[in-house]
DNA sequence: GCATCACTCGTACCAAAGTATGATTTTACG
DNA sequence: CGTAAAATCATACTTTGGTACGAGTGATGC
C-alpha cells in the first residue's frame, strides 16, 4: 500500500517536471519570436504571467492538502438495533435452552397451545416451562415475565 | 449574514487586485533594470516565472474551497427519550380514556383484579374494558394487546 | 455405573382470563 | 331536554393460564 502510494506522488512530480520543461520550451519559442518585434516585451510578459499564474494555481490546486471540515451528524439510532442479549442474566437465573425459546415466543404474544405447536411438544411440556421460567423470573403471570425480561435485556 | 460574506469576498477580491498592480510595477522596474544589462533576460524571465507561480498558487490556496466531509457519528438515543404518545392511533381506534388507563396497568403486568383495586371499580367492569380494548386493538390475548400497543406507540 | 440436569409428558385442580348479554348510571354535547 | 357515548356492574359460561406432583428418557460427567 505505501509502496504504491509512493509510486504515484513520484509520477506525479515527474508529471510536473514534464509540464514545466515543456513551458520553458514554449517560453523559449516564444522569446526567439518576440525579438523580433521591437517593444512587444510586455505582450511577452503578459501572457508568461498569465501562463505561470495558470500553472501555479493548477499545481497548487493539485498538491495542496484537501482542506477538510468535518460535520459531525447524530444520527439516532433504534434501541432495536443496539440491543444485544444480556447472556450473562440468563445463565445467572439458570434459564435452559428450551425454556429460553419458550420466553421468546411467550413474549411474542403466543398461547400455550400455540407455542406446543410451534416447539412440537405437548400443552403439559410448554405449561411447565412457562411454570419454570415464572420461578425462576420470580414473577406471577406471563405480562409480568415479559416486563421482567425486557428489564433484564433477556429479550429485546 | 449573506451581506457580510459578500463583503468580505470584495475585500479579498480587492487585495489579490492590490497585490497584482504592485506587483507590475515591481516588474516595470526589474525590466528597467535589467535592460541595462544585456542578454540579461533569462534571469528576468525566471525572476518572473517564479513570481507568478509563486503567486498562482497562493491565489490557489484562498480561492479553493474547502472540502466538506460529513462524517455521521452514531450516537445512541435511547427509545424511552425519543418516544412520544401516538395519540392519533388511540383516537382512530376508539380508545376511551378509562380503556387507556386499563391499558397502561395492563401492560404494567398488572392482573384485571390488580387493576380493579387501582382504579376502584368492580372486576366484570375491569373485564369488559379489556374485552373492548382486545375488539379495538383486534387481538385475542393480554400480551399480543401489549404487543400491538407497543407497535402502535401507543405505550411506551 | 450412578448422579445430575434438561427435557418431556400426564393428570388433577384451581385461579384467572376472556366472552356474551343485558342493564343502569354518568357525562358530554347540540 | 334529549340523546349518544362512556362508564359502571352483574351473571353465566368457556377457555386459558398457572400450580403441584409424579414420572420416564437421554445426555453429560465424575
Amino acid at each position: 500500500m505505501k509502496s504504491l502510494k509512493l509510486s504515484k506522488r513520484f509520477q506525479r512530480v515527474l508529471l510536473y517536471g514534464i509540464v514545466l520543461a515543456t513551458l520553458v520550451f514554449f517560453l523559449k519559442w516564444l522569446q526567439w519570436n518576440f525579438l523580433i518585434i521591437d517593444n512587444a516585451i510586455d505582450i511577452y510578459i503578459g501572457i508568461l504571467a498569465i501562463l505561470f499564474l495558470t500553472l501555479g494555481a493548477w499545481v497548487a490546486n493539485q498538491l495542496i492538502k484537501p482542506k477538510t471540515i468535518i460535520v459531525e451528524r447524530e444520527v439516532s439510532i433504534s434501541d432495536s438495533k443496539t440491543f444485544s442479549i444480556n447472556e450473562n442474566a440468563i445463565k445467572r437465573l439458570g434459564i435452559s435452552r428450551r425454556e429460553y425459546e419458550v420466553l421468546q415466543l411467550l413474549a411474542g404474544g403466543h398461547s400455550n397451545a400455540d407455542m406446543a405447536s410451534e416447539l412440537f411438544v405437548s400443552l403439559s411440556t410448554v405449561k411447565t416451562h412457562v411454570s419454570n421460567l415464572f420461578q425462576k423470573l420470580d414473577v406471577k403471570s406471563r405480562t409480568q415475565a415479559i416486563g421482567k425480561a425486557k428489564e433484564l435485556k433477556i429479550i429485546p
